[in-house]
DNA sequence: GGCGGATTCAGGGTTATCCCTGATGGATCC
DNA sequence: GGATCCATCAGGGATAACCCTGAATCCGCC
């Protein structure tokens, strides 16, 4: 959501680097907490439920993956970007598998990094180009890995609250109403009610017309 | 869900992913075992015989592809669905060499992996679609001749007349079976019974779902 | 405190999907 | 000339999707 700026949640153990991202990001982001280990940011970030979190890889206190593991179960809507100086594929695949939406290496300039987390908020997975080449390629056939940074965020999905993106997402996917709502835990009246919105607001007709809209933007 | 539950065995060594594959597939499924390493799991398989191996490609033990090369000779049979994180060329020619019949990566959702142990278990090979374009590269580029590889990703297709193809691409732009039937002149009954053949087919299960099928392949 | 937006749900209704059985005519293959 | 697909539909039924109205709660904002 870029109308309303993202809330964002840190967790990194070194202090400089938080303070730089505080620095860099503040004015574009809505920076609601950081941890700088395992267990204090599972509880903050359970009660301060962000829409991103911003998860350095390695802690004292454990793989930073830990904390996807932790939370993403209760809350399914939290977005997990992984930001780490590692590029080994171990770290990648840990927190990838944990469900991290994203994996950039703090090499990444502010803008990209606000741009990532901006598009994490709004439910594409985003790589940093030289670390996943693989998962870009197969990502993104479009016009090449680079293209990340710069990818504009779209018009018509702002409209969208985080909510009714959370529940495209799922649909996009080809969930069915009951899966949906089984999976965020609300009533399939609830499903229906954010679907007919987006459908108002995309003017769309149907689910199928959803999934396609969803899937050419690689939202699913 | 189907009248046919696949008998599965899952062998990775997190237990957080076992239990997720645990939690989401076994309403779908047969779990009949599971195993963290390569020697258990080919003792454990052996005895319990499944139908669709489900098997992590990094084991603490070795490469998932031992498990393949023990038990392929004794148990044609078995199907193994080789599960990763990873999207590197190594993983995936080892594992198909040894005669894994798919490839998926973890990042795929719980109704996608349904879907991909129930054709497996049908004789089908998969291939994640984020993964088919790699994959072919990587084949392209073996000095083997894998013209297997090729054919796995347009076998789906293949199945499907020129009739159901035709339907399927309506469908996945998103048009009604009324449109599609004013578009086809034909009757809205014979929509049906095409799109029935070609979900059943494909073993998908809505046509959000072909939709989706449908655009990652890029056939609307 | 009021106002609007987001999120949550209910009731009640219409339409669309999806499945099953079964049937016809046409084409092809051996 | 069967056997086997393919393409074409009907009837009927079960479920899912979609829409509309209305309403409660919570929240930030002015």
């Amino acid at each position: 959501m870029s109308a309303t700026r993202p809330r964002v949640f840190l967790v990194d153990d070194h202090e400089l680097f938080r303070s730089g991202v505080r620095a860099e990001l503040s004015a574009a982001v809505d920076l609601v907490g950081e941890a700088d280990d395992v267990a204090p940011a599972i509880e903050l970030i359970a009660e301060r439920l962000p829409e991103v979190v911003l998860l350095d890889v390695h802690l004292p206190g454990g793989g930073g993956h830990l904390v996807v593991d932790a939370l993403q179960a209760e809350h399914p809507e939290i977005r997990f970007l992984a930001l780490s100086v590692s590029d080994t594929p171990e770290d990648v695949i840990a927190v990838v598998r944990a469900g991290a939406r994203g994996y950039l290496t703090k090499t990444v300039s502010a803008p990209e990094l606000i741009d990532a987390v901006r598009r994490v908020a709004g439910g594409d997975a985003v790589f940093s180009p030289r670390l996943a080449g693989f998962v870009l390629d197969a990502f993104a056939h479009s016009t090449g890995p680079d293209e990340v940074a710069t990818h504009l965020v779209d018009a018509e999905l702002d409209q969208l609250t985080s909510r009714e993106r959370e529940v495209l997402r799922l649909i996009a996917r080809g969930y069915a109403y009951k899966e949906i709502a089984r999976s965020l835990h609300i009533a399939v009246k609830t499903v229906e009610s954010h679907v007919s919105s987006v459908l108002r607001k995309l003017q769309l007709s149907n689910r199928s017309q959803l999934t396609r809209w969803a899937t050419e933007r690689r939202l699913a």
